[in-house]
DNA sequence: CGTAGACTTGACCTGCGTCAACGTGTGTGG
DNA sequence: CCACACACGTTGACGCAGGTCAAGTCTACG
């Protein structure tokens, strides 16, 4: 009988696959992780910079914003995941929190012990080497979203963080003009370094590209939204050349 | 007889040693690995986003900035590189640029190719573990830059800057009151999302705390300007305990 | 000793922040 | 099934940090 976490476990791994490749016998090491369920309901932080943790997060459901703060208790918000990312994967090998973590919605979370993280690392090197890799595709994210909030005015970077959920939503692959995001306009105004009331004027201005409404964001003109946006998916999408992502510290 | 490059390739393995735990076999594998020079000009870029490479950069002397740019052509700086960084180690498991790379001030230049650096990262788990935990620091950094941008005044953002530098000039173990950073005041509007004419006026505003002048700084105040700049150092600093950073990922 | 790139300074402008009030929807208890 | 509360969203008036434009000044180097 499968044990009730395989299906979140799979999200994982499908991520992970459509970045590296992985044999049958190593997607079986990550299905079988052991994990450990928590709730965290929204608005509510559960993990905090510089601290020490002992498992990696992994979500079920729901939305989780990383984020850091000044002095004053402004926060901005670093990253935003979805179901499927491990938030802190690189703990494995630096276990030290970088940032707060914040659910932005109610969100459950798979706890999985480093312990058993490093164990399969270990034993598999390609999944080190995916686990690697995924990381690298977080902080390509992150310099994108530096040039979001240090470049770019009101409108042009709300365009972009919806372009970059259209496709982080729908896996990487296909652009989703349709998609949950359960975020209120004050948490935008986290990820954009703007005010919640600047967010709520800029929305509008973008109204005839896409709209959000009760967390659901639809998107009425794609190529319009991407261009205001000034959105280049390419620093997202793994192109699945296997030379590129396929098993490189294999020894021959 | 050493090869000319053995000093360069001694300072990235110190940075490495600094966070990780390696053996005397596994350090001997860094010093060894094939490098070619080159050398770029001032304000040159040598890399861009998107681009396709076959080597890693390790910067000898000089100072390299990684950057984004918007479509109008105003450029974010999102990293600064020093001597001894491997500016874009993470090509190594996805060889595709991030950004685009420019070199501040004349700067040289070690070429590695992936290969070797994949052939080391195989052969020893040790050093693929290092690699990556170092990659891990970097990300850390690109966080607390996120925030720098988005949530702090001018003064805050310069004052910030030079703390983090005046660290990782001392690499990482002790702060340098006085240290080389030949970058001009465009470089640091680039970097802090703010126009020259701001950083000009911004920096006479800290002159009691600092000054910089012909490329070198001098703080004057370091817990004056690490207040004024919202500066903890735990974010760039390893702590050694050695089952945090040591050989996590061996098996047993 | 001239020239070009960096730095400086002043005057003015504007995008976004701030403050404050007022809608609107949704869930809860009576 | 209503009402009331609370969180979220919306709107307006006004202020300011930082941008923009433009004119110097300094410094290094040929």
């Amino acid at each position: 009988m499968p044990r009730p976490d395989t299906t979140e476990l799979q999200l994982f791994a499908e991520r992970l696959t459509a970045r590296s490749v992985l044999s049958e016998e190593e997607r079986q090491a990550i299905l079988t992780l052991p994990t450990h369920v928590i709730h965290v309901a929204r608005k509510h932080d559960f993990a905090y910079i510089n601290e020490e943790t002992s498992y990696a997060s992994l979500i079920a459901s729901g939305i989780v914003g990383r984020f850091g703060e000044g002095p004053s208790g402004a926060r901005q918000i670093t990253a935003f995941h979805l179901p499927g990312d491990i938030v802190d994967l690189h703990s494995a090998v630096r276990p030290v929190g970088i940032g707060g973590l914040s659910a932005l919605c109610d969100t459950t979370i798979l706890r999985i012990p480093h312990a058993a993280i490093r164990g399969v690392a270990a034993r598999y090197p390609a999944i080190a080497e995916a686990f690697w890799r995924d990381c690298m595709f977080d902080a390509a994210v992150l310099m994108q979203w530096i040039v979001n909030v240090g470049r770019r005015d009101a409108r042009t970077r709300l365009a972009h963080i919806f372009c970059e959920m259209a496709i982080r939503c729908g896996n990487d692959r296909e652009v989703l003009t349709e998609y949950a995001f359960p975020v209120t306009q004050e948490q935008l105004g986290d990820a954009a370094a703007l005010t919640p009331v600047h967010v709520n004027r800029s929305l509008k201005t973008l109204k005839s590209l896409m709209t959000i409404r009760g967390g659901h964001v639809d998107i009425h003109d794609w190529d319009g939204l991407a261009r205001v946006g000034e959105f280049d998916s390419a620093y997202l999408v793994a192109d699945m050349a296997p030379e590129r992502n396929g098993r490189l510290l294999a020894v021959a």
